[in-house]
DNA sequence: AGCGATCTTGATGGGATCTTGATGCGCGAG
DNA sequence: CTCGCGCATCAAGATCCCATCAAGATCGCT
């Protein structure tokens, strides 16, 4: 229970109320941003890019509800907003503001971090970096979703040595990566001496995905420097 | 306001209130579909496929906590929960079952028609409610719904843990799955390191759902990494 | 309380993978 | 031409990882 999740955005301008907050949210594994003023939310939200905004209502300067229209023209982070104001009318301007929940002053913790919970997982999905998918070199094909490596119709069964060697390779294609940044990235900081490393494995990574081993196409050596792989494009 | 909107399962013993709800859902252009006992729902929801659930808890027949938390083995249909007990505990338990929201009765008509707007908004795609009732990997049958599983014509017996483990697999199919997300998925984020829980069952597993378990079609190993269900691409 | 099913935990052996050292080749510098 | 350096390849031993078995603990039901 004490893996670091997400950080959380509290926006809340009362001291008392922040620090409780906070000792809650850190004893739960958040890590939290803290802010007291609306002027400062976006700007923590484009810097930090957290995964969730508890966000007061009744801040000094600058109605919590505008605010919460106003992220949304640009964000979908999940906004939870806490508010001393429970009349029916109030929630619903936020809720069709943009928030995704709202809960009355005093609130319980529990239901807090449960309230949480959903508007957490409401997201996975929603905006995952959703990074690159699958990398193509000539009839190579790594897909990183499944972890698959093909060449042509079969598939390549890569160890798990030699399949961070290629994904590091890949995610670089075109540039030179040096003996050493291979060594940091596959095996750790600790090993940047171990030159011969790379070499053995590099060697059997090309028996597998070079069609000419001995002649390789794809993982080109760089005579003193280290490794590339050729992009074809 | 008089386009038809999405249809919404009303789930409420009590005649008053259903009544009362659906006149306002109709009023909002909402389809509205109703059912006073926890046994009708998991129907209704196969056979209208409704955009949102109204769940009271207090149905004659059953709990409401349970069946969501079953309605959450297959589908991702929006659930708001209505209920008279509003204890802290309650609610944490419903929202971490799979709830969405949770209100208080009584509750004022404008709050839940915002609070059904939020569920609404969220959902991933606007039409399908991502229902995946059966999976089916050459003659495995995972029937999600019955929480069956067929093997060609007989039915298989799994054990709890079994039963997770091959869901996860199957919504993963072709994906690896590292020891840890299994770990995390199945037995919780404490389970991290015991790896070996994860083999034994595996083992198992493949028993009761490979034709030959010492060379496994459907559950592949990927050493150093985790385990994959085989999808027939 | 008792029983069967299920889960946890340890032990073991085999196989895949990694590390490590030895060897040979090619190329450029002296 | 020869030496030295960096690279590729090979192979043996060490290590890691996986599958399997089995015993004890625990759970769930009657």
């Amino acid at each position: 229970m004490t893996d670091v999740k997400d950080s959380v955005l509290v926006v809340e301008d009362e001291p008392q109320l922040r620090r409780f907050i906070r000792a809650a949210l850190d004893a739960n594994g958040y890590r939290v941003l803290e802010a007291s003023r609306a002027s400062e939310v976006v700007a923590l939200i484009t810097s930090h890019n957290p995964a969730l905004v508890l966000l007061d209502l009744g801040l000094p300067d600058g109605d919590g509800i505008d605010l919460t229209r106003a992220l949304r023209e640009w964000t979908t982070v999940p906004i939870v907003v806490l508010s001393a104001r429970g009349r029916e009318e109030d929630k619903v301007a936020a809720l069709d503001a943009g928030a995704d929940d709202y809960l009355t002053k005093p609130f319980g913790m529990n239901e807090l971090l449960a309230r949480m919970r959903v508007a957490l997982r409401h997201r996975p999905s929603a905006d995952e970096p959703t990074v690159e998918r699958a990398y193509t070199f000539g009839d190579l094909v790594i897909d990183i979703v499944r972890r698959e490596v093909r060449l042509g119709e079969d598939e390549l069964h890569l160890t798990p040595i030699e399949y961070k060697l290629l994904l590091l390779l890949a995610r670089n294609a075109g540039r030179v990566l040096t003996h050493q940044q291979i060594l940091k990235d596959v095996w750790g900081p600790a090993y940047a001496t171990r030159t011969h490393y790379v070499r053995v494995h590099m060697a059997e990574l090309r028996k597998k995905i070079e069609r000419d081993p001995a002649r390789p196409k794809l993982i080109v050596t760089e005579p003193g420097v280290g490794y590339r792989l050729r992009d074809a494009r």
